[in-house]
DNA sequence: ATACGTTTCAAACATACGTTTGGCTGATAG
DNA sequence: CTATCAGCCAAACGTATGTTTGAAACGTAT
């Protein structure tokens, strides 16, 4: 690392710490001094604590927003069709391929992203939606062009539950590995892990809408 | 069952407001005001705050663990096949009607799941899968033989994925609703977005597994 | 070289937390 | 009646947190 800025240090030791503890249970104290920078400069360059938060995520998803926006540009003018397998395939790769510099730096996104789903009350749900929320529109538009049998609201729900396999599945990693480890002897990596949920996402989305409620009762 | 003792009012209170904001997030002290205890009555009937969040997984999922054992029993005896269907419906049947008396208890229960897979660090996850992985793995196992075309590795990974699915979801459900209202104008309820998972996960469970894996370079 | 705005630093501050303490209450048993 | 003991209570304890302070160090333009 070339000797970055506080400012950047500090960005890059947040990220990692955020993404492994949480943001509650990482204390200001252990970023500064894991990053070899003064306890007060938090304050100083970011005002709080929320608002370091907060630029971690936007140095991390304002790069990626901007990306996916490119690429379904690019995807549009060459006339791709819209499939559930290219859609999402431009999201994983370009999850995966933004920091290609650095692998960890993929699970580290989806873990964030994670901790800050799980973060109820917080502002910061708000934040992503308010500055996020078009290219996640203009991704389920697509979507719909792809399986345009599939009601809109139903579409809605489903882009969710996809969301929660990826991040819950991704953030959760380091723990399922050694189950998977000890059941079956194998590695898992981030990259290993998308392409088994590629299918599986694209087996759920295009799924026949049952036109009849299914009872709950036995 | 007497009257509502200390003991239940700490359980009662420390489970909604887990749910809500999170372990590292909710004092002992709003747990305490919030059930009109005194604030020694967390330590001197559990003996650390650790342990009443342990107490409140234990009360949560004991019941609910031995319920799915008895259905597995029943469906194993009456000779009922393995669908994906099935295994599934099962599991959300017994989920939404563990306690009839208060529906807003399922999603408090889904909330609380998606909290211990958030927190990285903590001996819960370990406490869980110590408890809770016999009954896991015996559905795991009645859906392998539902899906035997899937290979056991990749089956793992989508019942994890399957997993997140319905955690992610329902965990954030309260946030999402506001979403679907503002742009469907339609509430949800979690008996209402269980019916819509159902398909979504069977359709991912039982999708086909490519042969070749997908290029992830461009 | 001097002056000035920015950045860094050790130290202190106020607050919130989980936990512990020692005495009080009230029911129960001898 | 009194001895007992689990349950309850207000208060205090030690610690960790986010934040603020005021001075020192630094870089740069004058």
């Amino acid at each position: 690392m070339a000797q970055a800025g506080t400012v950047d240090r500090i960005l890059d030791t947040a990220e990692v710490l955020f993404a492994q503890k949480g943001f509650a249970e990482t204390s200001l104290r252990a970023i500064t001094s894991k990053a070899g920078v003064n306890l007060a400069a938090v304050n100083y360059h970011f005002g709080s604590k929320e608002a370091l938060i907060q630029a971690v995520f936007e140095r991390f998803l304002t790069p990626f927003s901007l990306a996916l926006d490119a690429k379904l540009d690019e995807m549009e003018a060459s006339g791709i069709p819209d499939t559930p397998e290219n859609v999402l395939g431009i999201v994983f790769r370009l999850a995966l391929g933004t920091h290609p510099e650095d692998p960890q730096r993929a699970a580290i996104f989806f873990r964030l992203s994670g901790q800050a789903y799980s973060q109820p009350q917080s502002h910061l749900r708000e934040y992503l939606h308010q500055h996020y929320s078009a290219v996640f529109a203009r991704l389920q538009r697509h979507l719909q062009q792809a399986v345009p049998d599939v009601p809109p609201m139903e579409l809605f729900w489903r882009v969710q539950f996809s969301l929660g396999a990826v991040i819950f599945t991704l953030s959760g990693m380091q723990s399922l590995q050694s189950i998977s480890k000890a059941d079956f002897n194998m590695d898992a990596s981030t990259a290993d892990i998308t392409k088994r949920l590629l299918p599986f996402l694209v087996g759920g989305i295009q799924a026949e809408v049952p036109d009849q409620p299914l009872h709950m009762g036995k």
